[in-house]
DNA sequence: TTAGTTTGCGTCAATTTTACACTTTGCTAA
DNA sequence: TTAGCAAAGTGTAAAATTGACGCAAACTAA
């Protein structure tokens, strides 16, 4: 048998960017300067990281230089290393590009995120031309893997949404309940019956009320509400239930 | 600001492969050959990746060629990439006698299993000297990162084992429900209500009852059963719930 | 004043959870 | 043969939770 090789790698860091407002979840995505015609590719925010520096905090400069987002709380999604994750032709006419060697090998690491989108303009820079959010409905394609690695971003939103409350990084600080229950169905993409959840949430306590209501609004105005901060810790801590068995 | 330099780093693969037996949860790990003295440093299996293989095979390999495993399930559990997770002192000594360029940055990415126990009986090989089933509760300290890695790799599978029904490459193909009992007794950590477990594991007709008993036990014979896959299948694929909030 | 819209309850039946103890069966040792 | 051990196997009642509903209240705009 033949010896193989360990050879080098290079590693990137992408980010799913997921924004939450009321016409429901939108994914932050970049598009490339086109190499050729007018081809806008659009992609995760991503790149290679730098040899000095942590895989968490490569993933917050790389989206930082992109966008121009800062601070985000990101959490790992996991490493995808496909050898032909990078060999679609209008990628590799990209790689070539931009890269100094186009044809290493690259190993990503993922991260996401949920923010209120209301809080953050993201603004293109580097080789990212425009930063744009897009209704997740409506991505249809993709540079690379990306497409995989925004579905696996999904699908780890939705199962930690099941386990622990979601919302407090999302929702303004004073919000109203049909803004909860509207998050709750974008993120679940399922309806789910305002009776009932209200009255999950307030059995968990997650919120509590603040004497104020609505104003202006065209119909019976609703109290005003802030999380309950130690409860949502609790339960973020906890999780709903331990054994769900 | 002064350019940085996004250099080469290299990929390894780690597996944390857990053992069920009637002792309760074990961690296979190797012990390297020492370097100096008799110090025999335990981690786990985990090596560099070649460069035309898949992260996925070369967990499988690596498992293979360390410890005789094979055609084991891996599930990523994700990447670590802190920049000081080689350096301490043992590390260090034993990354230069094996390595190249024991110099050179390594981001490993893990993964994790759990089998029964019985079925597997590990070799060492390459440069681990032994290979050990490790009852997890006496793990002190390993190599790198891996205590992080394992503890990583627990709450993961504690956290499956709530959403979705475990056992049926853990147990024999025939086997006692106080088996099935203990099984998530271990990986829960916890006790579990011997008559509303049973309850439950027959509402969601996760085994079937074979008309055969056990025979030489010093006390009643349990029936026999086994899983049904269907059912078993379906609840791994729609989970126990899907809201649970 | 009315129509339109969203809020904010409340209830009932069905299901699920939790807590808890005793009898049965087969083997073993006296 | 018998007594004792060890684990299997079972039931019930109270409390909590879920799911599926409908309707009155509050505010604006026309």
């Amino acid at each position: 048998m033949e010896k193989k090789h360990q050879l080098n790698s290079r590693i990137s860091v992408d980010c799913v960017i997921l924004g939450f407002d009321s016409e429901g979840l939108k994914v932050l995505l970049i598009e490339r300067n086109p190499v050729i015609d007018n081809e806008f590719v659009q992609a995760l925010p991503g790149d290679l990281i730098f040899d000095d520096e942590d895989l968490d905090n490569a993933a917050q400069r790389v989206l930082f230089e992109l966008t121009g987002l800062k601070d985000i709380y990101l959490e790992q999604i996991g490493a995808f290393g496909s050898q032909e994750r990078l060999s679609k032709p209008e990628d590799r006419k990209w790689l070539e590009a931009v890269r100094k060697f186009p044809d290493e090998r690259v190993i990503t690491v993922a991260y996401y995120s949920l923010v209120n989108k209301a809080l953050y303009s993201p603004q293109a820079s580097s080789f990212a031309k425009n930063a744009v959010w897009m209704p997740i409905e409506d991505v249809q394609s993709l540079a690379f893997d990306h497409l995989e690695i925004l579905q696996t971003g999904l699908r780890k939103l939705r199962s930690k949404a099941t386990i622990q409350p979601i919302g407090f990084n999302l929702l303004p600080e004073k919000f109203i309940l049909s803004d909860l229950h509207k998050l709750y169905e974008s993120i679940l993409g399922r309806e789910l019956d305002k009776r009932n959840f209200r009255r999950k949430i307030n059995k968990l306590g997650l919120v509590e009320s603040l004497n104020e209501k609505q104003i202006g609004v065209p119909h019976k105005p609703s109290y005003i509400y802030k999380f309950n901060e130690e409860n949502y810790q609790r339960l973020v801590d906890e999780g709903f239930d331990n054994f769900g068995f």
